[in-house]
DNA sequence: TCGGTATAGTTGCATTTGCAACCACAAAGC
DNA sequence: GCTTTGTGGTTGCAAATGCAACTATACCGA
């Protein structure tokens, strides 16, 4: 019985991609669980952190990139603080400011984990596609929230 | 500085993918609650039990449908019945299961939310899109979820 | 028919989220 | 300078999540 509702194809693809994401990131945090690796988004700071001039962002700069809420923010950098992956630095130029540091053992993590979830990357998702659709996959996606290409 | 990383195009679709995700929810979510109405994985669980046989389906089935633990089904079910929109019910070939029920409330509330998720999705999506596109689009996230066409 | 195993669903507890209130500092206007 | 308003970040509390343990029923095999 094809619902009514999915003959429309933009209806159609927003639920096959709300479906899509849900698995997706299930499989991403169980192969990283099974590693015994921390959760996705530590890697997503770690990184963050990594490819920031000097290893460091200020911290509603980090939120922004990574959508996440201040106070999520706030707690999700004091769990990483507390391993010793982050550490939060004062502002010179702006004192109610701070930065969040990359520290080795953070940047080691990050190396530890990216295998596993490029591994988990291609077997969930990219084995999917074409060098050639993954490009055009990415393209369209990027209408969507204003990114630019080589961001 | 363009990433080295994201040179993989499909790494790069991957992390698109990632936060169109995140920003679409987001801006949903953010429409509903704007019209006063209730979160959007409500919708889901209303819009299943609409298109489902009767009007009802088993709890597992339904959780399986969404993509949802077990428990947190369990809790979500419950928040539903508390507020009327659906109810559990014994069923009679199985006296573990309980089926979930749309109520005349449920049903209602679906509609009413039904042209708000509507015009967030066209707003924040499918105007990005031909329908072409969609189709396209729709029919690649297919391949992730072993989804079919009409399902 | 009995014992063991699997399945449906719930519950308790620890962790995480979301929202609003809050503190500290900065910036803009008088 | 002083006050008002805005911004960066944290905190408290209520709600939602994830995981493991638990109850009840079904199924399977000797």
């Amino acid at each position: 019985m094809p619902s009514r509702l999915l003959t429309d194809p933009t209806v159609r693809a927003w639920a096959r991609l709300l479906k899509a994401q849900k698995l997706l990131l299930e499989g991403v945090q169980q192969a990283l669980t099974e590693a015994e690796l921390p959760p996705l988004e530590w890697y997503d700071v770690l990184i963050e952190l990594k490819t920031a001039p000097e290893q460091r962002l200020r911290l509603f700069d980090l939120g922004e990139r990574m959508l996440l809420s201040r106070s999520n923010l706030t707690r999700l950098i004091d769990r990483l603080e507390k391993e010793g992956l982050v550490l939060r630095d004062n502002c010179a130029e702006d004192r109610r400011g701070l930065y969040a540091v990359l520290t080795p053992a953070g940047l080691a993590l990050q190396k530890r984990m990216w295998p596993v979830y490029q591994q988990a990357i291609h077997m969930l998702f990219g084995q999917h596609f074409s060098a050639e659709e993954a490009r055009t996959m990415a393209a369209w996606l990027e209408r969507l929230t204003g990114t630019e290409p080589g961001e």
